[in-house]
DNA sequence: AGTTAGCACTCCGACTAAATGAGTGCTAAC
DNA sequence: GTTAGCACTCATTTAGTCGGAGTGCTAACT
């Protein structure tokens, strides 16, 4: 069987009311819903197709038609599809794409933390759209070392400051044996800039590490235990610091607001490991390259409890080659065109905001 | 009317048993329960009775009775009573107290990030009483400043890393419009490291900040400038760090899983903000001096959103002064005893942790 | 061919009515 | 002061009924 234009028609109608409504649709419904004039018993017959190409189904007999998540998946790829026309017939007229826009104004205020930044953000985002939504600081993982500092705050403690090129600050506290003193720790601070400075964390290998002992002579043990501590520190997925909010929007729509599936939800938003996978590296091919934004639908996404949800992902760029996720998630049946935009402007509005910084 | 001996023990056997089964609990299932003899008719007439004086209530006419706050309250403050009285009586063999605090052997693996620790105590309470568990990381108000660092990150930015006396570090970007040299920055270091060193926040005041730019010549604004931003960096609730764990156990509860009232205290426990006030100062003149454990019962918990649950939190010490809170959120009807017991249990785990690893 | 109207059928959801049962308050007797 | 007995209340459960929305199929229409 064929996917006609009329069908595909047909399949976009049941998909925007069910977004809508959240319920199943039925033939009269769409006979009256499109342009083409068509009488019920035709749509039903073109649905019957549909649903055997599975596109839709019905949740019981005699019930209307929900899209599939086959049937999600042609209609949001569609979307996504015209939306980059737009945009590329846009682009000769800037001034569209810059009055599209909103928000700026609230995040231009002043110089903050970008944990603030981020915070205010992903709640407007939640607020504006209804869904729950999260985002993720800047990802230090394929960053340069920018500098490195180590301080001696006790006679068994040294502070490492760790700066990354994205002016990433990272703290930690290591525990030493032998007390140190001022002199050495100046000249292992010396030491250690000269050899790491401009390096990618995957650059910082052993035989770097052996090098640097075997300079620091005596303290050879000492710097090859900061080596590790500061590797364990940048690396460790840990590291990762992703913030959420509207939470509790996924009470809005019931299909998933039953206690079991929400708990899981919840879980994962509150457990933030979990989320992880999501907001790191790129899942799927089907990513739209020029924009970063992906969408995942049902069983798609690659967190297990969002597998009743559709999540859809876009990229920021906090400095140059650093990245960050925003991410929306909400029930299938959500408005991907407006989460789309939304996530596009978000992502946007940081983009310009972190280059204007520079 | 008067609270007499039996009266208070019909109360006790009406809360337990609502405890166990979290349904209105009538006279005949007390006139078994108890161990004074007495018939279902009598109970019936002291349940009026208690239910006169505010103790108990029905949820509807023929219904069986359900503690009221004041019901809890006395409740609990009974049990608290007995529980210091144990503990008094069981400080003379310190044995009995040892083996009690169960385990801290998940905790001494090696020496881990605090959040690490934090986080696994968290999760851990959470999963052994079935309800919700929050932290807060060490509270840095009330501290002294070891040690602060300025660094100069590239020409515009100025990185300043903040120590306090329990070995909590910060970090602050500063902004700088005029550039600055290593020479003057060494200097500015060592000013405002002797002036501000062993202070604490609130001894931090407008007199010495005019003191120090005063000596700090032409740099007078930035070092003022430099000084409000680590006040506010500490100062600012923001500062609080807080984590959750278990907060789809509320769903274990019909009395809160509703999604109203579930998705109310999500949000309070997604933005974490709301839950400083629990968090920081000690509400309430009821807090048990000894063990630093507080019961908040409904409507006395400082946090809007959970006046339909119960609260416990319990104070632990990182460093000497340095506090931080454990707290359980649960229904009303939570096993109070159980939580008391987890709680003291794990402060006592922590408070020793932190103290061996000095 | 493709489209439409008509009709029997299915199934869900809302509503109603009756039965059940737990629990109370009250009275009268012990 | 305590207890047994009884009438009464009210939430919950079960079963039964009804209406409506929607389908699939067939037969007629273009």
């Amino acid at each position: 069987m064929e996917l006609d234009a009329r069908k595909k028609k047909i399949l976009q109608a049941v998909i925007k009311n069910y977004l809508e409504t959240g319920e199943p649709v039925g033939s009269r419904t769409i006979s009256k819903y499109t342009d083409l004039e068509l009488s019920a018993a035709t749509i039903r017959n073109e649905m019957a197709d549909l649903e055997e190409m599975g596109y839709i189904f019905q949740p019981h007999t005699s019930a209307g038609r929900i899209p599939t998540d086959a049937g999600y998946r042609l209609y949001v790829d569609d979307m996504l599809q015209t939306r980059a026309e737009q945009m590329n017939s846009r682009q000769e007229e800037p001034l569209r794409h810059a009055e599209n826009t909103a928000g700026p104004d609230r995040m231009e205020e002043r110089f903050e933390r970008i944990e603030t930044v981020l915070k205010d953000v992903v709640k407007m985002l939640a607020v504006n759209t209804n869904y729950t939504s999260v985002v993720s600081m800047p990802q230090a993982n394929r960053n340069r070392l920018k500098f490195l500092q180590l301080t001696l705050l006790d006679s068994k403690k040294l502070l490492c400051t760790i700066v990354l090129e994205g002016n990433i600050v990272k703290n930690e506290m290591i525990s030493i044996k032998d007390e140190i003193d001022q002199q050495t720790l100046l000249k292992l601070n010396l030491l250690m800039n000269s050899t790491l400075n401009g390096l990618t964390l995957k650059e910082i290998n052993f035989d770097m590490a052996a090098r640097m002992a075997e300079q620091a002579d005596k303290h050879g043990e000492l710097v090859s235990d900061i080596l590790s501590h500061i590797v364990a520190t940048i690396g460790s997925a840990d590291g990762i610091e992703i913030f959420t909010s509207g939470a509790k929007n996924i009470f809005r729509y019931p299909e998933l607001a039953d206690s079991m599936r929400a708990g899981e939800i919840i879980s994962t938003l509150e457990e933030k490991e979990l989320l992880t996978e999501l907001m790191t590296e790129d899942h799927g091919d089907d990513s739209d390259k020029t924009t970063g934004i992906q969408v995942y639908i049902g069983k798609e996404t690659p967190v297990n409890s969002m597998k009743d949800c559709s999540v859809i992902t876009a990229t920021y760029e906090f400095e140059k080659g650093v990245y960050g996720k925003v991410g929306i998630i909400g029930p299938k049946r959500m408005d991907y065109e407006k989460v789309v935009a939304a996530l596009s402007n978000v992502t946007d509005s940081l983009d310009k905001k972190f280059n204007k910084d520079k």
